[in-house]
DNA sequence: TTTGCTAACTAACGTTCGTTAGGCTAATTT
DNA sequence: AAATTAGCCTAACGAACGTTAGTTAGCAAA
């Protein structure tokens, strides 16, 4: 039956993306993969074709996820772009936290993959990082920010909400953190 | 001769750390790195104990110079901690910069270290954002700045300097960035 | 009841891994 | 001149790697 394949499916990606980040993807074997999911090496690949696959699999959902929120955000009609910067930092750090293993997979794995669906997902990063810009070139015009370079701008901010993966521990609720940047970043923290 | 030696395994640490940084720790092999020098795997062993011994020696190089610069900062006297913040943030930036490969081996190979050496090396990043912390904490006692939760803005701030190395191009020159990075969490981008 | 499929198994393949042993050569030291 | 050492080599070790082949048990559809 087709459900109960995806659901075995569903686990062998869960938990390899657990093993990934904590082994890496180099460091972990698909032995390590299959007693961790308590069948043998070999029958993984009942489910996958390789081990390619998985990494791929993982890295282009989450790549995806990012691409279809920020769309989203930037249809919805009369925001400032302030409002608007704020839904993008918001969302953005929710789909990392809801996923915060997947999320560090796809950050630190890629080198693993094919070249090509390296630079797919490359161009991917880097249309991402533009429409991040053009929120910021817009609040420029209209007046609301003061930013003599929104290209730093941008990296910066968006280093700062990745750099979530690696903390050990968060000081908020996960739901309360989206907030805590767009306050940061547009206030400062000048008295 | 002594010199001699310490210059070929320089020259190893050097191609070792780029090729950690654009194939990870393990998937590079011995035999890809004593290519990249010229030689064969096994003459490798005449200037190195083990693969090991050369992740650790990036990474604990790496994470000695980041806390002797912080302590460094901390002893200057008669300092504002807005000064201190800002020269904290210049030369974390300075060291990234100037070593931006070693600094992301640093970063993200710690999982292939031994047991012991990564609790080390956790306990120095931990000391760091302590140390980073207090200074916020006594810019909010002084009034200069207003931070309502700065363990989270510790992390944030980190989390974008940190995040430099991944950064595929800069808009300024390197030496630029750190007053970029000071001028944008001080003031925040709003007009 | 038979047929076919799914998901697991055992066994093994060829390759690559980190590392060691031992030898050669050229330079340095005694 | 003789002895030692540094730096590299070839060859090989056992282990682990991703993957394939072939098989079996159990269930579903006919």
């Amino acid at each position: 039956m087709s459900t109960l394949q995806l659901t075995r499916l569903d686990e062998i990606l869960e938990v390899a993306t657990n093993l990934f980040k904590s082994k890496g993807y180099a460091g972990t074997s698909m032995r390590d993969l299959a007693e961790a999911v308590g069948i043998e090496a070999s029958s993984l690949y009942s489910h996958v074709e390789s081990k390619d696959e998985l990494l791929q699999n993982i890295c282009f959902r989450m790549a995806t996820r990012f691409m279809e929120s920020m769309d989203q955000v930037l249809n919805t009609p009369n925001c400032s772009s302030t409002e608007l910067l704020e839904m993008i930092i918001r969302d953005h750090v929710q789909i990392i936290t809801e996923d915060i293993n997947a999320t560090a997979v796809f950050w630190h794995e890629w080198k693993y993959l094919s070249d090509s669906a390296q630079s797919k997902l490359s161009q991917m990063q880097i249309d991402y990082e533009h429409k991040f810009r053009s929120v910021l070139d817009k609040g420029v015009e209209s007046g609301e920010f003061n930013i003599s370079d929104t290209t730093f701008t941008t990296m910066a901010i968006l280093s700062s909400l990745n750099g979530l993966q690696k903390w050990r521990t968060y000081s908020m609720p996960p739901e309360d953190l989206g907030c805590a940047f767009s306050e940061l970043f547009i206030d400062g923290i000048k008295a």
